[in-house]
DNA sequence: AGCATTGTTTCACA
DNA sequence: TTGTGAAACAATGC
């Protein structure tokens, strides 16, 4: 699911509900997400520091403590990640981000189990485990949860974000025109190479190229200044719209990356193959490629 | 059983 | 130097 319209969502939560709380235990247990820290490195770096700030470049949070002068943490939700926030012990409400809404209660349910414990917060899926990686606990009696089902996320002290390239939604239309419309690389690559622009995903990618109706495989370095503009106008319409109706998997397109799907627009079978490594759809006769 | 999956990293190779 | 493809990572779903 996380590509940056669920990234921001999740840091947004973050601010909204996470924000001002005192550090009391860290389960950091997974040594997995945690790598290549050890159980016990992120917990003695982080207790007893205050969140004070969620920042977020592309699909990349960090978590920063008083005021900037404490360790900061950085979060991944990798492939499947999603985060939850607990309210105050006694307080009415919870948060959840991701994936099928959580009750209050059922989000009290899985921060009581814990790591690795048994028993699923919805009560359909009791018995199975919880996928609670990794967890901030509050001096409220609340918390801050790392959900992931294939444990691809990540958490890690003070990261080390030079490698990303400006945020997809903060990077400007000129830019965006210098980085993205460049070298001989396919289109689509070159919009998910994080190192370019940081925080379109595969989903992303191709509505965005769908929507702009760009061929997935022209060379980036092909596009004219105008066709760069509209590409960019497409990608911030379609993270907007994605963020809004709350996930990229809501996207005009989505749902036609299929075997014999029709392009919703104008009636052509959609097309796939791999491209920069990962399943591509687009439309035969709007985004064919060469022309 | 086999294949695919919204992410990242690494490596062999052209 | 650039770019590609595949593999690995972990775990689940069809």
């Amino acid at each position: 699911m996380p590509e940056l319209p669920e990234v921001e969502t999740a840091r947004a939560l973050i601010e909204a509900c996470a924000l001002g709380r005192t550090i009391a235990a860290v389960d950091d247990g997974d040594t997995y997400v945690c790598r290549p820290h050890v159980p016990g490195d992120i917990a003695s770096a982080l207790v007893g520091h205050e969140l004070t700030r969620a920042g977020r470049i592309g699909k990349s949070m960090w978590l920063e403590t008083d005021g900037g002068d404490g360790p900061s943490l950085g979060l991944h939700l990798g492939m499947a990640g999603r985060i939850v926030v607990v309210g105050a012990e006694g307080a009415a409400e919870s948060t959840a981000y991701g994936g099928d809404p959580m009750s209050p209660a059922e989000a009290k349910a899985a921060a009581a189990t814990g790591a690795g414990a048994g028993g699923h917060p919805d009560p359909r899926l009791s018995g199975n485990p919880v996928w609670t990686r990794f967890a901030l606990d509050f001096e409220d009696g609340g918390a801050l949860l790392l959900f992931d089902k294939r444990r691809l996320g990540r958490a890690v002290l003070n990261p080390d974000l030079t490698h990303l390239g400006p945020d997809a939604l903060l990077v400007s239309k000129a830019e965006f025109r210098a980085r993205v419309g460049v070298g001989e690389a396919p289109l689509k690559a070159r919009i998910m190479d994080q190192s370019v622009i940081a925080g379109v995903g595969n989903l992303l990618a191709d509505e965005a190229l769908w929507q702009a109706r760009q061929p997935p495989l022209r060379p980036a370095g092909d596009l004219s200044g105008d066709e760069l503009g509209a590409l960019w106008t497409a990608l911030r319409k379609a993270t907007k719209a994605a963020m809004k109706r709350g996930g990229v998997h809501t996207g005009d397109v989505i749902d036609f990356r299929r075997r014999d799907a029709a392009c919703p627009r104008c009636g052509a079978p959609m097309v796939k193959a791999a491209v920069g490594g990962r399943t591509t759809w687009w439309c035969s006769a709007e985004q064919a490629w060469p022309h």
